[in-house]
DNA sequence: GTTACTGCAAACAATTTGCACCATA
DNA sequence: TATGGTGCAAATTGTTTGCAGTAAC
C-alpha cells in the first residue's frame, strides 16, 4: 500500500494549513469546492484521515459535534461554548502531566489524554436570548 | 411543562443505577426490552436526557462512540482503549483544578472540563492480533 | 500496466423528532 | 379531561464504504 501524492490531498492540506485551527471536514470541503468543484466529500474525509495518520495534521474529537482538524504545531487546549457549540483555543499555564497521577491498577498501557473545557463564550454571554 | 412519573422512566433509572458505570443508551434499551418488550428506543433516549437534566444521572460524552450514562456519585475519570474502544474507570490522585491554570483572555465564562484518557487495555495488549 | 485514489451514492451509527395515540395527575 | 409521555418510523448529522472509472508511479 504505497501512498500517492494527489492534487486533492494537496488541496486538503493547504486548506487546513491556511485556516490554522479547528476546522471541520465539512468546512474544508466547502472551501475546496470553490476552486475545485468536482471534489467529493468522501475524498476530503479520506485525505484528512490520511494526513492525520502521516502526522501532518491533528484530529480533535469533539463529543456532540463534528471532528476538528488542526495544523498548529504547539500544544494547546480547546473550549466548547455550551450554548453556540463553537470551539475556541485556550491559552493556559503548563498543565501538570496527568498521566503521572493515574493509579494504574488495571494493567492499562496509558498513552495520552484529551482535555476539553466548557463554558459560555463572550458573544453568548451578551446575547439577551437567555434561554 | 409539569413532569410526570412514568413506568418507563423508572425502568431507565433502575437499569442505569444497577449497572454502575458508563452504560450506553442502547445497552439500557436492550436490558429493558427483556422485561418490557414494548418500550421504544426513543423513549429510552428521552428519559436518559430527562434524568440527566434532573441531575439523577450523569452523561459522559465520548468522542467517536456512543454517549455513556453514569450513576456513580463520586467524581472519577475514564480511559478509552484505542483498540477495542471499551471504556474503563480510572483511579487517580486528586487532579489539580485545571480551571485555575487557564489564562482567560477571551472573556469566556469557564464552567468545567472533561478529561478522557487513552491507551491499550490489558486484554488488547495480550491479543496477538497486532494489527 | 498496476493499483491507489477519486467521485458518487448508498450505508452506517447515534440520536432526535413528528405524530397519533395513551395514560398520568 | 388536559397535556405530558409513549412507540414507532422517518429525519438528521457526521462519517465510512463499495464500486466503477481515473490517474499516479
Amino acid at each position: 500500500m504505497n501512498r500517492r501524492n494527489t492534487f486533492q490531498k494537496e488541496l486538503v492540506l493547504k486548506v487546513v494549513r491556511n485556516n490554522m485551527g479547528h476546522i471541520t471536514a465539512d468546512e474544508v470541503y466547502e472551501q475546496i469546492v470553490l476552486e475545485y468543484p468536482s471534489i467529493g466529500k468522501g475524498t476530503v474525509y479520506r485525505n484528512l484521515n490520511i494526513l492525520v495518520e502521516e502526522g501532518k495534521i491533528k484530529k480533535i474529537e469533539i463529543p456532540d459535534g463534528p471532528d476538528r482538524f488542526d495544523f498548529t504545531l504547539r500544544d494547546h487546549y480547546h473550549v466548547k461554548c455550551t450554548k453556540c457549540k463553537k470551539i475556541y483555543d485556550v491559552n493556559m499555564e503548563e498543565i501538570p502531566n496527568l498521566l503521572t497521577l493515574v493509579k494504574n491498577d488495571i494493567g492499562f498501557k496509558f498513552s495520552s489524554y484529551d482535555v476539553l473545557f466548557k463554558g459560555i463564550c463572550l458573544e453568548c454571554q451578551n446575547t439577551p436570548n437567555n434561554k
